[in-house]
DNA sequence: CCACTATAGGTAACCGGTGTCATATGGCAA
DNA sequence: TTGCCATATGACACCGGTTACCTATAGTGG
């Protein structure tokens, strides 16, 4: 590896020299800070703007204790959800000078708020994006909030500080599937809901028996199963399900892996969707809808919350002086309806 | 916020205070430099290992005019795909210094060469990862020789440089589907292979007429069909295949995702995998497990890949001393045989 | 008219490490 | 013993910005 570092890169002193003034007045230019005539302020951003200049990050880092990363902290097991939720966040990113950085961890490792505090502390990130179910954790934002670093996160419900969370609404995302499941006429229906731990989870779960309710229907006890979010866990809930004698004609999956399990044990049981049961995901990832048939999912815009919480983020970064369009802290849910779902046979 | 800056946060020079010695003292040891008795050194790795003390990496970015970034680059379609390297790379970085940054591109993109480039020259990564498509991308890295980052990219075949790649060997893979096709008794066989763009799409397709030559086979040209490695554009191409008058009884397709695609098609055309069609996937990625009937798929074993790319790049970390076994340069491929492979019926 | 304040801008130290070079010390050959 | 060199260590400038503080100038009120 030949040495031939900065080339030709310029630096605050370079623009310093062209302009006639001190290094001190372009980093006021810089900063947006006050005390600059507006004749020399423009003059500086001038010949900013025709050099190309960008202040050394790693310089800024240092002198502000603040670098330009933003972290991703998530334990989420799902592929798809955090491959969406990154997409978005590098989308709101693109153009800026910030950088996505990757933090997954282990709930139950204990170790684990040590580790995200160690990497605040080392790497000084301008701020970190916590998604379910790490984002439920008051515990760590607690610990965090004693560290110079910004955080918001996404929830399922009002956590704290609602400037710096997003409200996923699972809730009412699971009464549009109820409304739709027994608007077709369904009686016996199944929920196999994701694991406690997850409030969105839980809130989906009242939300399905609120939309239920809306029609006199209620979730039987035993229509009721705990699932791991996971693939695996759908299809063994979904095949005690299919198994009893009494089975239910419809299965509301708390997530769309899920709901891919419920397919293979109702293809496993020789049971047609969705004539013989129709089934609901949550999520609306790409998966299902290459499964035959389609399914019928509650559409989460991962991507575009992914894209407005990191927009939120960054609105607490006082350089950045362009014009924010204030962010809508509520998100469009809506049913996708495709061909899994259909009226029950008799 | 409140302003409570580094509280306790230990610097060189409180190390050097302990130990006795100047702060350059120290940062020999903490690089590894020569020069410094065993004694001195000893003593000042207790002090550091008891106090816990990591060097400022914004510090340490600034002077050595590196920073502690690794950039995975990629144009990849598949989210899966990326997930998995990811998550390999994480796991090699795990303990250490480094944090991952990802860099999406698109390759059709005419600015995408300076897009890079600027976040090189802004950012001083320690290294780049590159996969493929954009690993291919000769061009790209040539211009990146000039700056003083490294990089490492998985390719479909010798490239150049190899020390700085790692080599997925897809030829090899795709012998291991035809082999399992033919001798299965398969005679009519389709190959729906990824974009001219990728690299690891003509191996494929050369290392499966290769596999196919060996029992005497050939793959007829009505047969192969270009995808865009997608489940859409699986769909379309095994649709054709299928409504074929003499339709194949054997798909391989380049990728999983596009061989969900043939599911897809297999199930609107009415027919049953594998009585009436077999099929066979690339990658081994999770959806397929999730399909029914489980697909029969080429194992690319991305995880461990990313981990090993991740590796080899760490290795020209001199800072590093720690023992590293040498990389295996080569990833072990197999077939995982499900139960969307079947012998013909006649 | 002068003290007083607000504003524009500069100077020097600092952030926390590293490079360069000078110095001190010890061992060995002459 | 002297001379020389290799090794161990420190002093100091530097990386590219920022903060804290100081100066100069102009504007203000009494």
């Amino acid at each position: 590896m030949t040495s031939q570092r900065n080339k030709e890169t310029i630096t605050i002193n370079d623009i310093a020299r062209m302009a006639g003034v001190s290094k001190k007045t372009v980093s006021r230019v810089i900063n947006n800070a006050p005390s600059v005539r507006d004749v020399t302020r423009a003059q500086i951003k001038k010949i900013i703007k025709e050099t190309g200049f960008v202040p050394n990050p790693q310089a800024q880092a240092l002198a502000f204790r603040r670098s330009f990363l933003i972290g991703l902290v998530y334990d989420n097991p799902s592929p798809q959800y955090i491959a969406n939720m990154q997409n978005g966040i590098l989308e709101a990113l693109r153009g800026t000078r910030y950088q996505l950085v990757l933090r997954p961890c282990k709930r139950t490792d204990p170790e684990y708020h040590d580790q995200i505090l160690s990497f605040v502390r080392q790497h000084n990130p301008f701020g970190l994006i916590f998604v379910p179910s790490v984002s439920e954790d008051l515990a760590l934002s607690e610990k965090l909030k004693a560290l110079n670093c910004h955080f918001v996160r996404i929830a399922s419900v009002d956590l704290s500080d609602p400037d710096h969370q997003l409200l996923t609404m699972d809730s009412e995302g699971a009464k549009f599937a109820a409304r739709h499941l027994a608007k077709l006429g369904h009686k016996k229906i199944a929920h196999i809901h994701g694991p406690e731990l997850f409030m969105s989870a839980r809130q989906r779960r009242i939300g399905f028996k609120e939309g239920l309710a809306e029609f006199g229907l209620t979730l039987a006890p035993e229509y009721t199963m705990e699932g791991a979010y996971t693939y695996a866990s759908g299809l063994k809930c979904a095949t005690k399900l299919l198994l009893m004698k009494d089975r239910p004609t419809a299965i509301f999956a708390g997530n769309d892996e899920m709901a891919v399990g419920v397919y293979s044990a109702a293809q496993k049981a020789r049971l047609r969707i969705p004539q013989d049961l129709s089934v609901v995901g949550y999520d609306d990832t790409p998966i299902v809808s290459r499964l035959w048939p389609p399914m019928t999912s509650v559409r989460f815009p991962i991507r575009e919350v992914g894209c407005n919480i990191a927009k939120l983020l960054l609105s607490s970064d006082k350089l950045c002086d362009r014009e924010q369009a204030p962010q809508a802290q509520t998100i469009d849910l809506d049913l996708i309806i495709r061909a899994s779902t259909a009226p029950p046979v008799n």
